[in-house]
RNA sequence: GGUCUCGUGGCCGAGCGGUUAGGCAGAGGUCUGCAAAACCUUGUACAGCGGUUCAAAUCCGCUCGAGACCUCCA
């Protein structure tokens, strides 16, 4: 494990703290996933890469991580009172299908576009549906506690009661009485006892079709116990890092608290990480906002917000720089400062490759590599590591034009950091090396005998007609740059 | 109403008491038959008003403005 002083920024105590694990060098990382009942948009994406950047910085300093994001496929409620159809069910009635049917769809989507943003897949990803037995264990253990009661077959939580023994609003740092006073009171056909009370388990109305056999009724669990039951499934009673989006935090993950309190008395969790939401026109992308970018849309150009379509990896830059706990505003012009700017990133790193060595180093290596370091250890800041990639890429060009030097061992170092902060740690991909299928194959042979034509034209200094290929390639969207090296050409 | 964020140069976006953040755009230059591209150089901004301090974008107070959560959402 490398040497580090990570800092990270803990929601429970409002500040950033020494990243120390309970048990070195493993760590036990639990994101909240998503919710499969319809496609993700950009908003859920820009969560899961967030996390994915600190699963890569934790694996890069050498953790062992063991990284735990589930998928939600049953027992999502549709409205805020624990009552009525969960999501899937509703979806599937509509849908004529078979909830797992939804659950299935909406599950290999999600995976099609973490893929395409480059990342890692999770250590485990266990379904809700699969811990079904696990949820009621626990919920008997928190009834025999004290901390739950039933009322026709129904399991609630009793937040009055764990109020007693711990602090039901710490995480977002409410007081009860403010938390009670500000809660919608309940309707005269409710349930549950205290307005703040929440459905661990739920007793299925006979139409209901995700159903499950239960000590108290056949019915189906809460929301929140999934994730307690399987963060303590896989990664104990108390773990290093649970995080998930903002929006949770008031009451899911407040929630997941309280029910591991009331399970086994341990505080579930040692660093909160909460990501900051993304924005449209500085409103905050959501379903029900109806304002959500799907990243199809945002790939092909096709959203009448957008100009044109944008290489996943550049959407992924464009998120990187700004840090997790930002809003983050989605915009055109935004996302095209973005692509020039990778496209700039990736250009130097070929440059990278191709630098001729000296004697001494004008620039200080060493120092640029801490800066590197130091930027990732100030809880995960990505904005300013790539500040620093810029700082390389200056660097780089000026070796290149032979403006300053670099010794061929400050060179590998400049390489070996590039290239782990970049791929690694970054998690960015390289997108102009073409694809090599057979129709690009033919393409390239036609550029090839094209570009020569030009070229002999040019040294006949026949002007007229290199300007003409030039001209009706660009016609045909094919763009060519001269350069010292030779003509480049790219399909615009 | 309660809890809490945030307001930085044309745009995006770091910074959390003293040093150039960075990117995009703009300007100047190098290169080039021309063009484009590429590369180099360049800008002194911190919502307003007070206060603390030798020193404030950075701390405190007030004002104005934007947003989030308190109800399902990453």
């Amino acid at each position: 494990m490398k040497e580090n002083n990570l800092q990270l920024y803990n929601t429970i105590s409002r500040k950033k703290e020494a990243f120390i694990p309970l048990n070195p060098p493993f760590v036990g990382l639990y994101v909240c996933g998503p919710t499969v009942y319809s496609d993700v948009h950009l908003g859920n994406c820009r969560t899961f890469i967030s996390f994915d950047l600190i699963y890569r910085y934790l694996l890069h300093l050498g953790y062992k991580v063991r990284y735990v994001r589930n998928i939600t496929d049953a027992g999502h409620l549709e409205g805020d009172r624990d009552e009525g159809d969960d999501k899937f069910s509703k979806k599937a009635r509509l849908e004529q299908v078979e909830p797992m049917e939804i659950v299935q769809r909406y599950t290999l989507g999600f995976h099609e576009v973490m893929r395409s943003f480059n990342t890692l897949p999770p250590s485990i990803e266990p379904t809700a549906t699969g811990h079904i037995i696990e949820q009621i264990e626990m919920i008997k253990e928190i009834l025999r506690n004290g901390y739950a009661y039933e009322v026709n077959g129904s399991i609630y939580f009793d937040v009055e009661k764990y109020s007693k023994d711990y602090n039901y609003g710490e995480l977002t740092n409410r007081k009860l009485e403010d938390l009670l006073e500000n809660t919608r009171s309940l309707g005269g056909q409710d349930e549950k006892r205290g307005r703040l009370d929440f459905a661990l388990w739920i007793k299925a109305k006979p139409e209901h079709i995700m159903q499950w056999p239960s000590p108290w009724s056949v019915g189906f669990p809460g929301w929140h116990i999934e994730c307690s039951a399987m963060s303590t499934k896989y990664l104990g009673k108390t773990f290093d890092i649970h995080g998930g989006g903002m929006d949770l935090q008031a009451t899911h993950h407040t929630n997941e608290i309280a029910q591991s309190q009331a399970y086994n008395h341990h505080a579930p969790v040692k660093y909160w990480i909460h990501t900051n939401m993304l924005t449209v026109n500085g409103v905050r992308m959501s379903k029900s906002a109806g304002n959500g970018f799907l990243p199809h849309e945002l790939f092909s150009g096709n959203h009448p917000l957008l100009d044109k379509g944008y290489h996943p990896m550049v959407v992924r830059f464009f998120m990187l720089q700004t840090h997790y706990r930002s809003t983050l505003d989605f915009s055109n012009t935004a996302l095209q400062a973005a692509e020039k700017g990778f496209a700039r990133l990736t250009a130097a790193i070929k440059t990278m490759y191709q630098l001729k060595t000296d004697n001494v180093s004008v620039s200080n290596i060493q120092q640029w590599v801490n800066d590197c370091y130091q930027a990732m250890n100030d809880d995960f800041n990505s904005p300013v590591l790539i500040a620093c990639l810029f700082e390389a890429v200056r660097i780089i060009n000026s070796v290149n034009d032979q403006k300053e030097t670099i010794s061929a061992e400050d060179l590998q170092l400049l390489q070996d950091t590039f290239k782990a902060m970049f791929f690694e740690v970054l998690g960015l991909q390289n997108i102009n090396e073409t694809a090599s299928s057979s129709s690009n194959k033919a393409l390239e042979t036609v550029m090839e005998i094209i570009l020569e034509q030009r070229k002999e034209a040019k040294q006949r200094k026949d002007f007229a007609t290199s300007d003409m290929i030039r001209d009706r390639l660009a016609t045909g969207g094919i763009v060519i740059k001269d350069t010292k090296e030779g003509t480049n050409w790219h399909v615009e």
